[in-house]
DNA sequence: GCAAATTTTAAATTGCCATTTAAACTAATC
DNA sequence: GATTAGTTTAAATGGCAATTTAAAATTTGC
């Protein structure tokens, strides 16, 4: 059996026996694992494969090359690990309320050691270094969350449609989380001159909604800034 | 001459002759632009010797290895392009205005292809991909314009001491530039839905200094988020 | 149980990049 | 203008990591 002949097989499907199904998983977990830790660029093949306990060879023999396997490992976490379960439920909660819970599941898995948090590093790891790769997954996984915020927004705003100013409340907000997520541990602790902690992250989370509630309010009003 | 009779020539200063001086310089400016564009990890020392139209060897030869090239690239930029002036003169205005202009001068670089935005570049690359190798320049090249940064929020909230309340605010507001500058250009049109223009940061900056002004004033007033 | 297909392995290959070497070259000094 | 110190060069070296290969091992279907 030649590469050639295995050229179309690496997707998720076919000819599989059981015991390459099980190897194929395990790489998909350790690659979670191994790309949310390091990133694209610092993550070796031969580390994942070391975390799975297989062979280096076996990454090319079941998806091809190590970009493939990242896109793979995106899709992988996104439906076992995160499964758009990332938000929290928020309907029914007034649009204050909705904006803290927002921001808090944003900022939870911070400390979050286990599976729940590998989506959302491989998240901020190609938020950070874009590899491109994920471009085509991208929207569809990412729109409906940020079509979730710009809706809350929206509502504080007192708006029906979405304008410049709504769109840099946006910014604004996920911009303060993405930030918090991808500063190295050890700056944001200086930074905030006391250790990490749940509490800490907590009061973060309502710093943040309450900061960004009197933004959007302030914008919502004027136009101009009163110098 | 050996190798090692030069170990320790590798400061800035000795025993160079002019044409030396010219090289080093040659080397120090290809760097600023390549580890600018590209960061540390992708910045090659080929591409940095082809752009200042030297031999690779010199490199070496000049700053011992890539890592003191950077260091020394840092120090360069910050003497050389930035010089401490990349904060404009805000002494006099009031308060509002001051953290306007503070935005718009982290901001304003951004559209900058020339000398001015080097250090921003190197600096923003590195906030995005540590190399904790300018470690110990960091502290005493950012830590004065944090000052002036916390100074302001402390007017704006009226008080006297630096607490957990204005390290938020800082994060913030820092935060909120951050990211506008580190995110790939292509993403930032597709998130505000149109081209990149001066007017356009320009606006972005009004929007985040108004927008953290009525953050900074509601935390400063109450202790509790209002659900 | 046998044959075919699939999986796994160890080792080789390839490519990229930093770093070194030693010889050639150039400027400065006397 | 010869000697010395400093500079530049092309080519070699060495390390690391992705990828390939071909043979060995295992499972599956009959």
């Amino acid at each position: 059996m030649t590469n050639l002949s295995r050229m179309n097989f690496h997707g998720a499907q076919m000819n599989l026996r059981y015991d390459g199904r099980e190897t194929r998983e395990r790489l998909l977990n350790a690659a979670c694992e191994v790309f949310a830790e390091k990133g694209y660029r610092d993550a070796t093949i031969a580390a994942i494969c070391k975390r799975a306990g297989v062979n280096v060879a076996l990454v090319n023999y079941y998806f091809g090359d190590k970009a493939k396997l990242y896109v793979e490992t995106w899709q992988y976490a996104f439906e076992k690990k995160c499964c758009g379960q990332n938000l929290p439920e928020i309907d029914g909660f007034p649009p204050k309320k909705q904006l803290y819970l927002y921001v808090l599941s944003m900022l939870e898995h911070f400390l979050d050691e286990g599976e729940q948090g590998w989506f959302t590093r491989l998240y901020l790891m190609e938020l950070a270094n874009p590899t491109g790769l994920i471009h085509d997954i991208w929207h569809g996984l990412i729109e409906p969350k940020r079509r979730t915020l710009i809706q809350i927004i929206c509502r504080l705003m007192g708006k029906e449609e979405v304008d410049e100013n709504v769109l840099f409340c946006e910014l604004s907000i996920i911009n303060q989380c993405r930030s918090l997520l991808t500063i190295r541990r050890q700056d944001l602790e200086y930074l905030l001159t006391q250790p990490l902690s749940k509490e800490l992250v907590n009061r973060l989370a309502d710093h943040i909604a309450r900061f960004s509630l009197a933004g959007i309010q302030e914008v919502a009003h004027t136009n101009h800034l009163p110098l």
